[in-house]
DNA sequence: CCTTAGTCGTTATGATATTTCATAGCAACC
DNA sequence: GGTTGCTATGAAATATCATAACGACTAAGG
């Protein structure tokens, strides 16, 4: 049951999936998936890991893309507000969404190490901090679930 | 099992309470804690709310006690890592530690509506997050668990 | 055609955080 | 007393992350 992050795998297919599968599910909605957008995802999905919105934006801008930040920020915008991307907030910084489709809440799995990002996904309500906030009467809208630390990988290595 | 943090208390007693919890912790672990470390911890005490770095910082500065950015980052520093103070990342703000000596991760409830945080503790071991993360052979080291949405005063008053 | 919602390009600015180099204070030691 | 090591501080500059605001373009529907 370990994580395809941090397993060698047909990386190739994870990106074609993943475009294929937002550009299916933004005809879907009726969601414009520009040139922008989709080459950010794209970017998003080359690695399994975490990217800054200045080094997308830097990619960007060598494509001839688009070169201030608010062109990055929008498409940045567009793939979290519709669950195609999510922002890791402990890293200040974005990855593509890896189990779309699901409804439940993320959760990140990140290694300080090699900087891969894992995406696990969990019922808020079942969960620990869905409890706490049963208890104190809160009313969840939204949760950041992020645990640092070493990825298989990265444990044997050390 | 409403969190104080969300309820009418004799918040005096907070801040008395916390400034000498941490001076105990700081004598009996040899800990220096300065003038303006002891400000900041003030400070953050002052309100059931996260603060930025730099609304900090105005206060040291209309103190007279510091008016650069490493003033007010070298203090927190000192209080988030010695377990006085935590940084909501989230909000990437800070705020006072509320459960003192308890080694478990802290998890944090931010109401958007009034801003303030309560503060809950849990083991990471038991939680959701520890068994995602040890299903994917991940060496947890440090966790950020943070839940948006109203408190129960303000969903009352929505 | 015309309106309108959505997108895009650009400038400027705001907000958060760190690096870097220099100095002050203090205690241990010879 | 002088040196060393350590911790904390001061100050300037810069790096990094994010948004506001405005005008222009475009495609879809009336």
């Amino acid at each position: 049951m370990t994580d395809p992050a941090f397993e060698a795998h047909d990386h190739h297919a994870c990106i074609v999936d993943g475009v294929a599968a937002v550009e299916r599910a933004c005809v879907a909605r009726g969601l414009q998936l520009t040139q922008t957008r989709k080459r950010v995802l794209e970017i998003l999905l080359s690695e399994h890991k975490a990217m800054g919105a200045y080094e997308i934006l830097d990619v960007l801008r060598a494509e001839g893309l688009g070169s201030q930040p608010p062109v990055a920020y929008r498409a940045l915008e567009f793939l979290t507000k519709h669950g195609f991307a999510h922002r890791i907030e402990r890293l200040n910084a974005f990855i593509a969404c890896s189990h779309f489709g699901d409804a439940h809440a993320p959760v990140f799995l990140i290694c300080r190490r090699c900087n891969s990002v894992a995406e696990s996904r969990s019922d808020v309500a079942k969960s620990e901090i869905g409890r706490i906030a049963k208890g104190a009467g809160f009313v969840i809208e939204r949760t950041v679930r992020e645990a640092e630390g070493l990825c298989p990988k990265c444990v044997e290595a050390a």
